[in-house]
DNA sequence: ACCTGAACACCGTTCAAGT
DNA sequence: ACCTGAACACCGTTCAAGT
């Protein structure tokens, strides 16, 4: 009897459609519920607050419900760091196909989609970049993926020197100096420490192109 | 003697921070003791890992004992940060000194030291640049520190362009395009990311110079 | 002035038990 | 399979009390 049941789930819901919602007991989809109420909290109180407990409290379940879902509180902060790899990963290649195949204006936009992202993601930047996971060995997705965003970087360099935009060096440096140039400047605009050094008249958006405007020509006065 | 250390607390953490202790009762230097305990118990479980409690423990007296020397716990990561700021500072600056009145040889090696002191000093670097102080606004002197070494770097700027070195355009926009790139530099390298991503054969300082090197020179290739 | 112990409201995590 | 309540060892912070 009960295999029946399973069965007439598999008929129903089979692999042509969507996938199957699992019968929740209390919850729909307690995982994604927790993930999203933990990306709210981070708003509110700062990504190294987030507690388990007040996760549950928030979606409305056992504290340790979670634990259905996430190993330990590591496990859920670097859910959250993975998702933000793949949403910056995504961010970066949308924007840099609107310029296909001008590999130098798609290397410009990238890193403005890349300053973009941080601005407005602060928190999930602090769990991607900083200190929050306890071991990051334990999770060598998020490895994986900063190392295909940054094969992607990587690549459109190698493009950008075939069309002669770039100079003649090591790919992998100048897409390092690329990402660090784009970083540093995400990391600065995005917690503040700009406003903090210069003042609160500054607009992101005109900075990060002048600052990539800066690398791309050198700081060098032009020899005469 | 107790005063030599008075005076040294006095330049670091200024009149807005928590009262000195002038005569110690258990501990020679209760407030020195908690601090340096801090910076080895982050250098073993993480900056986020930081325990009122666990430090009392270390030091030998009860967890309560530091509510005489830090308001709260934040008041601890803020004094941190205040230390980092100044000792970033006091790096750039020295270095700098040796390569005096060479302006954009000075900005090479204040750069070098940055990433030299975020390499050698990732937990305090996450503290001063990361979201673990709750409300930063609570600490206007670390906004205060950061500003006066982001003035040091404008001032070199300047003399760089005085000198020539440096394409005519507004200092600050150069200074903020040098400290991106250089934070962000010494962001990801030390948080491990460049080895994760780039594999472990990398050597901070050679890596480091070379990426100062493009940003002078631009990524540009040099029109013929 | 500086330190202590008890107390409170939180946490993360584990476990046996319920549906 | 998913959720719950009790239990344990931690925290940050406050307070009255000791020297």
């Amino acid at each position: 009897m009960r295999h029946e049941v399973a069965i007439v789930n598999m008929d129903a819901y089979g692999a042509t459609m969507a996938p199957i919602p699992r019968k929740p007991y209390h919850h729909g989809d307690l995982r994604a519920a927790l993930l999203a109420a933990a990306l709210e909290e981070m708003g509110r109180h700062g990504a190294a607050a987030l507690s388990l407990r007040g996760l549950a409290r928030l979606v409305g379940v056992t504290h340790t419900a979670a634990y259905r879902h996430f190993r330990d509180r590591d496990d859920v902060l670097a859910a959250i760091a993975e998702q933000g790899f793949v949403q910056l990963g995504q961010a970066m290649q949308t924007a840099a196909e609107q310029h296909r195949p001008n590999a130098l204006a798609m290397m410009r936009a990238s890193g403005l989609a890349y300053i973009d992202f941080a601005v407005s993601h602060p928190h999930p930047m602090q769990v991607m970049f900083g200190d929050l996971i306890r071991d990051r060995s334990k999770y060598p997705s998020l490895a994986t993926i900063a190392r295909g965003n940054a094969e992607f970087v990587t690549e459109l360099v190698r493009q950008a020197m075939q069309e002669g935009s770039y100079r003649d060096a090591d790919p992998r440096l100048i897409a390092l100096a690329s990402w660090a140039q784009v970083h540093g400047l995400a990391m600065l605009l995005s917690s503040g420490m700009v406003e903090g050094v210069a003042g609160a008249g500054a607009d992101s958006a005109i900075l990060s192109a002048a600052v990539l405007d800066l690398l791309r020509d050198g700081l060098a006065a032009p020899h005469p």
